[in-house]
DNA sequence: CGCCCGTTTGACAACGATGTCATCACTAGT
DNA sequence: ACTAGTGATGACATCGTTGTCAAACGGGCG
């Protein structure tokens, strides 16, 4: 009795087409010809051929033939987020991979925590892997490295954030406006203490929501109630928004430019019992918001779309527009909920 | 004045160790000396090497070293799980990509959305690319088409759900445990009358989660007040509560068995205005429950040990270890947040 | 001075596939 | 019957890299 391990060299190994070839008594050419659909095979070798295939379950090594392949494409795309483990990105991936996986292209993911370093190590290894085209929600403050790379023909595309030092195409929320949306939606209701809470000043998307808010303010001839920025979790928000509602002419609506500063702000106004008389108004959804009371009025985005419009740039470019580079900007909506139209007192 | 396009042929294409060496004006061999660290080269040799490989812009293909190198690692996982676009997958996801960064692995991933033929698909991309190991949520009722592979020796590692049809690594929660202990906790509270909102029938976790409950209400001599399957998603379970609600002798308390459901189950609460006289406990975590008035009390999984655990085994795995088998169960965590302690009327 | 040995270096084959091209067997046209 | 054309097939080089091996060089020792 020969008893095999489970490392066996025999079924160990992985079979190659040689060894179909040897099997079905072709040559290694003609293996290839049939594995890719190529034309001028009898039916009878074609299938002779495949019986062999699948009789070794023969899986093709996609990198050994982009090695010799003219159009050297892995099928592959990188694709960089803030994390994985975040709604908005998980979103973003979504739509990124339903737009892939038609293609027969598989999606490498990394996320950044908005770390520059991490950023630069993840997209050198995605290049040492070959990837078609980066998809990406930059972390660092200028993208000029990535020069060389764009040069070379590889599509790059930015999601959420614009780039700076280089030339390419991007999707992104129209912050500003979606910002200014919210302040206007506060103002109508008559609200004239208003104030922001903003993330990281190093964010560029934090910057335009800051300046959407201001410029609305200022186009109705207010001015903000507070502005507070650098605020990078939930808590920091919930403490910031804390000191607002203590100190004397508390604010009588609240914008939170943020998912976690908007969470963050809603515990602070349960926590002084303050959230049936302030309103609030966040950008970007948050789940559950409708089951709260009152229900979180939010200017929403749109990351399918953002996903989707970037990885069709992504293919556009593959397949060969070479057009100047774009700018798409994705419109958000205003939900009402009821948070955001409680009246000043 | 040489105009240069943008694909142009010359600075289009990438570098080759070829390349750098000639640059550098030292053998191939040297290049790849030098790139990976090998001893044997002078400091000086190797500057050059780096100077001219920097000047370049060289990335090394790790694809076409792999093809020559003996250990034939890609350095790269494949990750199956429900969908990107979903907290539970999220958390799971990152812990994986954590536990694979430092060992300079990349992750692709791809989402089943419950569908066979989609993850039949994705594994066959995903060992044509030649992944080192495969992690998966699986959404087949039989995996013993994984067979050849696994006999080849690609570690696979289950998570969430156990394997059938092939004998091999398995993490997952404490299903039956976790939906006992949500029936223990309304039987605590004086409750008789438990209602069973599950997921569909055909998914393993849904099976043990209403065992686990029936068990433990069978230990107290307590029938269910009745139990509903096949609920898929949120507004499936939203109409099937509703229903119960306006039933005659409504149940006093509701076991919401997965995400979605509990989502579904807040909805038909506040809709017919039972949220406070009702309790409910959810299996698995919804996100902002503790905002909600009452907060939602749940049987907590913990995504991040699942895939943190999976990922270990799969890189035990790859380093040597050949030991039987293990079938790892995580703990479930109840929260207690107040919706799960209102008394029976 | 000659031998041995370790260090540094490059030539060459090989990994698994595909592109190119030559060969062979037929069929059709004259 | 002979030529040209077409379809089916395989030999071979090649993609970018690493493993193997041998050559060249210099230093220490008898």
């Amino acid at each position: 009795m020969t008893s095999l391990s489970a490392r066996d060299p025999g079924s160990g190994s992985r079979p190659t087409m040689r060894q179909v070839a040897e099997l079905a008594g072709v040559g290694i050419k003609t293996v290839s010809r049939v594995i890719n659909g190529e034309p001028n095979v009898t039916p009878e070798t074609a299938q002779r051929v495949l019986d062999a295939a699948g009789a070794l379950d023969y899986q093709p090594d996609l990198h050994a033939g982009n090695l010799r392949r003219s159009d050297r494409r892995t099928r592959t795309l990188g694709l960089l987020v803030g994390s994985v483990d975040n709604p908005f990105s998980g979103a973003v991936h979504r739509a990124v991979e339903d737009a892939a996986v038609g293609r027969g292209v598989a999606v490498f993911a990394s996320s950044l925590d908005d770390d520059p370093q991490r950023e630069r190590e993840a997209v050198a290894a995605f290049l040492r892997r070959r990837v078609d085209g980066l998809i990406l929600v930059t972390a660092t403050a200028d993208q000029t490295y990535l020069e060389p790379e764009l040069r070379r023909g590889t599509p790059i595309v930015f999601v959420d954030r614009e780039p700076s030092g280089i030339e390419t195409d991007a999707v992104v929320s129209d912050n500003a406006g979606g910002a200014a949306r919210a302040a206007e939606h506060l103002l109508a209701q008559g609200h004239r203490r208003i104030a922001y809470l903003g993330d990281l000043r190093s964010i560029q998307t934090a910057r335009e929501r800051l300046r959407g808010f201001l410029d609305a303010l200022a186009r109705a001839g207010v001015t903000a109630a507070s502005v507070t920025e650098d605020l990078h979790d939930q808590d920091a928000a919930r403490e910031a928004l804390v000191r607002l509602l203590d100190a004397p002419d508390p604010p009588t609506a609240v914008f939170s430019a943020q998912n976690l500063i908007t969470i963050g702000a809603l515990h602070a106004l349960r926590e002084r019992g303050r959230h049936r008389d302030t309103a609030l108004v966040g950008f970007d959804d948050v789940a559950l918001a409708d089951l709260l009371d009152p229900g979180v009025t939010v200017v929403a985005q749109h990351p399918e779309d953002l996903g989707r419009l970037a990885a069709e740039r992504v293919f556009a470019r593959l397949d060969g527009n070479d057009s100047p580079s774009q700018r798409i900007v994705v419109g958000t909506t205003l939900i009402v909920r009821g948070s955001g139209e409680i009246p000043p007192k």
